[in-house]
This record gives C-alpha cells, sequence and structure tokens, in this order.
DNA sequence: ACTTTTGCACTGACCGGTCAGTCCAAGGTT
DNA sequence: AACCTTGGACTGACCGGTCAGTGCAAAAGT
C-alpha cells in the first residue's frame, strides 16, 4: 500500500537502531558490520546495499539524530513563547525537553558525548554542524532574554550556553547510569534551581 | 648511580604522555599499540615489557590521571578554608581549579569525557571508582556549606555535584576546541556567574 | 520488470600479543 | 687488569586471528 519506499526505509531504520545501541556501548571501531547486521536480522550485504560503508552509516546516524534534538529543543521555546511565558521560562521548558530527549535515546546521547571533542575523526566536520545546530537554538533564547531585558547584558551568551548544555547533558547521563531511580521531576527541579540562582541560599 | 630504577620509571612515563594523546584524538579501540610505541621512541615489546596489556595500560593511566584531578580539587577546597572563606567561595576556587586542569591536560579530560558512560567495556569499574573519588570531593564541600547554612537544605546534593561538574567540564571543552582566544578568566567568570544565579536579572 | 534482500565464500590489510635474542652496567673471579 | 657471569631492560620479526568490504547467484517483495 503506502509500502513502496517504505520497505528499505524500515531497514535503515532497523539498520540506525542497532547501530546505535551498539556503539554507544562499544564505541565506533570495536563495533563490526556483522554485529550490526546480525542485531538488525539483517544481511551483512543489505548494510552495504543500504550505506556506502560503516563510517557513512555513522555520520548519517549522527545527522538523523541531531535534528531530532535540534527540533525538540526549539519546540519547546516555541511553546513558550506561545503561553506567553518568559525566555528564562523558555530555557526551563528547554531543560525539560533535553532531559526527556535524553530519557528516550539515552544511547544516542552517549555516542554523541564520546565523540563530540576528539579530533582527527572522519566525521569530526559533521559533528561540528550537528553541535552548532543544537548550541544555536539555545543561544537564541539568550539572545531574547538580554534584549528584553530578562537577562544582565553582561551575560557572555556563548559560554553560557555552553555551560547550560553540558550541566543537562551531565547531570542527565549521571542520573540514568547512576541513579535511575529519581524521577525525571527531581532531576528537573535540582537543575531549575541551579539555574535561577536558588541555589546560593536565600537570594541575591 | 640513582638510573636503575629511574630507567624504566621513564619509559613508562613516555609510553603514559604517548598514549593520552593518541587514545583522545583517536579513541581507544582505533589506536594501535604499534602507534604508542612509536610516539613515545620506544619499541612494541617494550610496551609488552611495562603493562601487562593494552588494556592494563590505559587503567593505569586513568587512574594516575583522576589522581592528579582530585588531588587538585581537594587543594582548592582547602585552601579556600585556610583563607576563612565560605563553602560558596571554595566551589568557585574549585571551579577555578578544574579549568585549570582541563587547560594542562586537556587530552586526559577528552579520554575520560569519552569512555565514562559507556557500558560493558573492561575498565568500567575503574572508571567507576574514579568519577565517585572526584565527585565526593564537590559533595562534601556542598554538604558543608548545606551545614552551615549557606545553601539551601533543599539542595538535591548529588544531582547538582554531578550538574556542576558537568557545567565545567563542558564549558571548558566547548572553550578550547571551538573559541581557543578566550581568556581563562572569561571562563571563570561566566561560570561563576551562572553559579551564584547571576544570571536571571536582578534577582527575580 | 525492477528493486531489495539474502547467504555465503573470499580477500587482504591490520593488529594484539609473543618470543628468541641483544645490550649493557654492575659485580664477581682469576 | 683482563675475563666471565648475571639480570634487568629493550628489540623487532613473526604469528594467529579479526574484520571491513567484495562478488554474485538466487530468492523475495512490490
Amino acid at each position: 500500500m503506502d509500502s513502496s519506499g517504505t520497505r528499505r526505509q524500515n531497514t535503515r531504520r532497523k539498520l540506525f537502531e542497532a547501530a546505535v545501541t551498539l556503539i554507544a556501548e562499544q564505541g565506533f571501531s570495536s563495533t563490526t558490520v556483522d554485529e550490526i547486521a546480525e542485531r538488525a536480522g539483517v544481511a551483512k550485504g543489505t548494510v552495504y546495499y543500504n550505506f556506502a560503508s560503516k563510517t557513512v552509516l555513522f555520520e548519517e546516524l549522527l545527522r538523523h539524530g541531531i535534528e531530532l534534538l535540534t527540533d525538540s529543543l526549539q519546540a519547546a521555546a516555541d511553546e513558550t513563547a506561545e503561553r506567553g511565558g518568559s525566555r528564562v521560562d523558555a530555557l526551563d521548558a528547554m531543560i525539560r525537553a533535553g532531559l526527556d530527549f535524553i530519557t528516550r535515546y539515552p544511547s544516542l546521547t552517549q555516542l554523541y558525548v564520546a565523540e563530540l571533542w576528539r579530533t582527527n575523526r572522519a566525521w569530526q566536520s559533521t559533528l561540528m554542524q550537528v553541535r552548532q545546530k543544537a548550541i544555536a537554538v539555545i543561544e537564541a533564547v539568550l539572545t531574547e532574554a538580554v534584549a528584553t531585558g530578562e537577562l544582565s547584558t553582561e551575560l557572555d551568551i556563548p559560554l553560557t550556553a555552553s555551560a547550560l548544555f553540558g550541566m543537562v547533558l551531565v547531570a542527565a547521563l549521571d542520573w540514568q547510569s547512576f541513579q535511575p531511580e529519581r524521577s525525571i521531576d527531581e532531576v528537573h527541579s535540582a537543575l531549575s534551581r541551579l539555574l535561577q540562582g536558588r541555589v546560593s541560599g536565600a537570594g541575591r
């Protein structure tokens, strides 16, 4: 029926899913193409029918993954704006969206972290673009917040965006690896408090 | 004279130095023992004379590295206490120490980040201990700060410690990879501001 | 018909680990 | 002084296994 392009699409999806978990666990180099094919329930030849090489499979995986993240962050920011929330509320919503994302795609996140700051790798430039797209969404909200006077003009936007990104990323990964019993709301509120400066005592 | 034990020590040091940069760039699996030996200016056999295996070499490297970090964070906290600074000042000093550390040993940091959240790896448990030691130093300061009333008792200590760690880590790595022209003081003050809640406008 | 998948044998490069042997400085021995 | 001997450190050729990628004929799917 609707199936025409869908068959190929479907095997590609299965290959992505297989690859992402395996590579997150073992790393790119120690994951074999045979393993990926087996986990996806597909013949090895099919992998090469659908992707030019192991590296290309991985690059497309990265690109696909970051699209999911960027869209989700953007959606969180937009919804807040529609509801008439402040830009700081938007940041908070983005923290939540980030946590949701990491919960839904933990392997993708692990894999991304593991590769991002490496140098001399084939997919280096793919990864740079990908990172830039995600950070840009955060920076945009910060910039607006400064423009509306919500945040201080002294704010170092690129650095703060990185730091926020890192804060959410590491807290979420630690949460999942080392204290999975905590609820997402606990994590969210701890981060929210940190963002809004309610860590340091009463106020100020 | 003093040379007998020293010769081996020296070779091991050279091997560590060679391994840390190569593995940070390429990852553990795609770094060959031949490469490590060549960069260290030593024959391949020497690697195996000094270390039982490639994995053991790496594990010892991790252990050695984290000791440097933990000591440095602890020293920062202690010095602040001696000077009679508050516990929040101590956190600030630790941020600085973290940034200094990452500046001095960028490769070690990259490598650590890349491996920390992986599962099913040989050195998993080594890495867990190592992480716990570093986080514990931050948690101790947070606990003291709560005890003295400097920070709210509602503070979620483990989560906040993770988040702080991540904030510094990611901001520093991004700084080095993508905007190396910035000074360490700029980075420090941006993070400091975030920690002390001076991001969100006047006060709220 | 034509696209996609399968199954499987095969290749050639690469890589972790081994091992017989070299080098040399610091004691003996004569 | 001239000569072994010992033992720790190092060497590099070599071996066995692994793995990305190929080729292709037959089957399945649409």
